[in-house]
Formats: structure tokens, C-alpha cells, sequence
DNA sequence: TCGAAATATCGAGTTTACTCGATTTATCGA
DNA sequence: TCGATAAATCGAGTAAACTCGATATTTCGA
């Protein structure tokens, strides 16, 4: 089971995106070839989710802020074998941009 | 002295708008006169503080998501004798919005 | 089937945000 | 100058978010 859903709440996002890390994982997944290890981001894919631990903070607490982002809908999971690849959801994210202005 | 300055920092205006109730303090404020007693919203200066006490929450803490929203740079801040009006910093909300997208 | 690796979840401690009532500060009008 | 009104600030209690280490779960490969 992949593919995990979106929530498409803007409440959700804007507090995801509260978070400055948060917003520095989303930052490091537009370009996963400069910001992690050559060969760890899978195109179509994504970053498998101990590559995020490069933040400094612990494996639980990175696991924490993604499953935050998914929830969010702002990323999306996938699991291949004993990995989970995480990449943006660039589809809410636009959509989020787009609408935000209606909501302040 | 009017006129309050901005910070334009988005970290400090995300964290501004992840709060519901600050929010809809600002989208009142785009319509004044759809959302407050007639009379009380002033061309040009916006609506004085007590008016945003009808969301229900203290006058103090009324007074403290005016300032969180000040200090983010979303709404001035003028006085006018003893009551103080709050306005949307249109242009601070618009570069905000404009440039959300490079920060995610 | 078993051990190892990746990730999620749990429980607890710390920090930050929220909210309130009470008080203080600022300004007005008499 | 004084009392009244508006708004900010203070202090404290509660709730939420953050973070960690430890543990549980899932999956792989031997």
C-alpha cells in the first residue's frame, strides 16, 4: 500500500508549515540531487525517510515532522520494500498557494 | 505617533496566520462594514481595537493577536485619540503571498 | 524462520502558545 | 486636575507543540 491522501485542509497546512524545518525538508525535496546523498533520491519516488535525519534532529522526531507534512497533504508516502520514499505534493502545494489568499 | 513598522519576515507571518482566530481578524478586516457595528470601521484607518472583541476571546488576548499580527507586519496599528485602529497591510500580505511559494 | 535495517509509535520532559482577570498606561472631556 | 474610557501589559494557569530515547512494527535477505 502506497500513495497515502490528502487532507487539503488550509488550517493543517499553514500550521505545518509553521515549522521552519518543515519547511526546509519541503525546501530540500524541490531539488533531493543537491540536497542529500547522489543515488537516495529515486525520480517519481522520492527521498527515503532516514535521509532527512541530515537536519541534525533524531529519527523520531524527523519521522514526527513528516508524518506532519503528510498529513498536510504536502507530501506523499511510498513505501518500497523497507524504505519510504516521501516527495512533494506539488499539486496541493500549488493549490494551497493559489487559495491562500482567500483565507487572510 | 501612527503608523507601525513592518518585519516582513515570513517565519513570524506564518506563525501570525496559523492561528485561526488571527485569521479571521484579518479577513474582517477586508470587509469592515459587512463584519462590524456601522460606523466603527474609518476609511483609511480601519477599525479600533474593542471592535475585534466580538470574536468572543478577552479584550486582552484580543489585544495580543493584534499585536502578534502587527509585529508580522499583516496590519498597522494608528491612534486616534483614545482608541487605536487596525488596518490590513495590504502590501506586506500581497509580498507575502507572492513570495510564499520560494519559502516552500 | 531469524536477525538486521528502516521507520513508526510510545511515554515523558521541556518549551512555547494561548487565555484569562487584574493592573497599568494613555487619552479624552468636563 | 479628575474621572472615565480604550488599550496594552503583567502574572498565572492550561493546553499544545517539540524533542528525545526506548520500543514496536514492517520488510528484507540469508
Amino acid at each position: 500500500m502506497g500513495e497515502t491522501g490528502d487532507v487539503e485542509d488550509v488550517s493543517e497546512i499553514l500550521k505545518a508549515i509553521a515549522h521552519p524545518m518543515r519547511r526546509e525538508l519541503l525546501v530540500w525535496l524541490k531539488d533531493p540531487d543537491a540536497h542529500f546523498e547522489p543515488g537516495h533520491a529515486i525520480e517519481g519516488l522520492g527521498v527515503c525517510a532516514g535521509q532527512f535525519e541530515r537536519c541534525g534532529l533524531s529519527q523520531s522526531t524527523v519521522s514526527s515532522h513528516l508524518a506532519t507534512l503528510q498529513r498536510a497533504g504536502l507530501v506523499t508516502a511510498t513505501r518500497r520494500g523497507q524504505w519510504i520514499y516521501y516527495q512533494r505534493n506539488e499539486e496541493t502545494i500549488a493549490r494551497f498557494l493559489k487559495n491562500l489568499g482567500h483565507a487572510l
